[in-house]
DNA sequence: ACAAATTTTTAGACGTCTCTAAATTCACTT
DNA sequence: AAGTGAATTTAGAGACGTCTAAAAATTTGT
């Protein structure tokens, strides 16, 4: 497997996830930043060794294999994350770009042990879960703090944006996972939420309320 | 810098260190199991990007520039394999490969930080010194095991092969970096040496103890 | 149902790194 | 000083991954 094989693999896994959905050239192009004819030689390529079934003009979809094989470099991606910000003390808009270099490092040893070294973690710096040594991959329970009525609490458990930016601005405003958020109103004019963070309360915009992702507590 | 441009740089290093000695084409080829032919090659573009010097048929010697780019990617080299050893619990004869692959990764602030949760390490787990960030390289004290005289003691410093063959060998009979070796006796025929170590006599050829470094007691 | 717009593929090319085979240069011996 | 053998470079080609431009297939809209 080259760094490459791997980078398209994971984007495919991506955009259509396990499920059986074709994913378009189109869509893999722009998710690589790369051109349409690219994507289709390279799904040829990958058609041949087995990752994913490719139908012509169609699109691709990753087989069972192909699926194993994102998981695990997904998990290598995530692992690494954690690692970086608990003990390298990065911050959690940092370590994605070094986590993309680090995913393609070969040794299951190296990524075991890693796992260890961390205490199994479940889930990465950005909420999303970490996939186990044998592939098993659940998605948390969670939906879009946007999407939260009014007067429920819920706590924070990941970011749909994972951008710099975003996440940035998160730190600014001392919103973080784990923390827990109660919806106070919600503005029709303009869809911003006034909310309610360990006893402050602040107003937040419709793009950061429908990037944040809570648990609503039972 | 591409992968392929840093291994050279650094199998050029190992082999003309930082004197001013033109390192010869085929030397490079068989240090990196490849042919003549692309040495030259890769010599003309390290040369046009200012690493090296390139003298036709003469062989190629590294600039300040160039040093400075082999010490940065050994520093990278020898603290991952402190980390695999002190964190993730590999052995010593395991690290290498790993390290092979991590030396390339790109970010400053992850080796800085590296370092810190290492404790700034001045040895890796072969004995050998890691620069610092700043390029500073000082080789250590030591000499061959075989060459200490009779009833003098040493302490183990390093390795002269890293194989994983040779440090198997080591592990089976107990010696380790940091243990002190006596020298008893040395058979003229076949050079093989008395020692002891902690306590225990044992005898050991001549192929061993010209591959083991020591400091000799002062 | 047909024309237009969009998506996808094909064809041909380029940069990087590698190789083999052949030519050239160097170093050593006589 | 010339000849021989080794080291090195050059020439030409292939694998990989990318691109642009053009052709083909599909989808969309009337
Ligand atoms: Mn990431
Ligand atoms: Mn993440
Ligand atoms: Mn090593
Ligand atoms: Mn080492």
């Amino acid at each position: 497997m080259t760094r490459s094989e791997e980078n398209y693999i994971k984007a495919i896994f991506h955009l259509g996830g396990n499920t059986p959905t074709l994913v378009a050239t189109n869509a893999i192009a722009e998710q690589m930043e790369t051109k349409p004819s690219s994507v289709t030689d390279m799904a040829k390529k990958l058609a041949d060794k087995g990752f994913l079934n490719y139908q012509p003009y169609q699109g691709v979809s990753l087989t069972d294999f192909g699926i194993k094989t994102a998981l695990s470099i997904i998990r290598k991606h995530r692992l690494w994350e954690v690692f970086l910000v608990r003990k390298l003390d990065f911050s959690w808009d940092e370590v994605h770009e070094v986590a993309e270099q680090l995913e393609h490092i070969k040794s299951e040893k190296l990524i075991d042990k890693l796992d260890e070294l961390l205490d199994f973690p479940k889930y990465d710096p950005h909420g999303d879960p970490i996939p186990t040594k044998d592939g098993i991959f659940l998605e948390r329970d969670k939906q879009l703090l946007s999407e939260l009525p009014i007067n429920t609490k819920g706590v924070c458990v990941g970011v749909k944006d994972t951008s710099s930016a975003f996440l940035k601005f998160l730190d600014k405003y001392n919103i973080a996972l784990g923390k827990t958020i109660e919806v106070l109103e919600r503005e029709d004019f303009d869809e911003s939420l006034h909310i309610k963070m360990e006893g402050k309360e602040l107003q937040i915009s419709h793009q950061i309320a429908s990037n944040l992702y809570v648990k609503k507590n039972d």
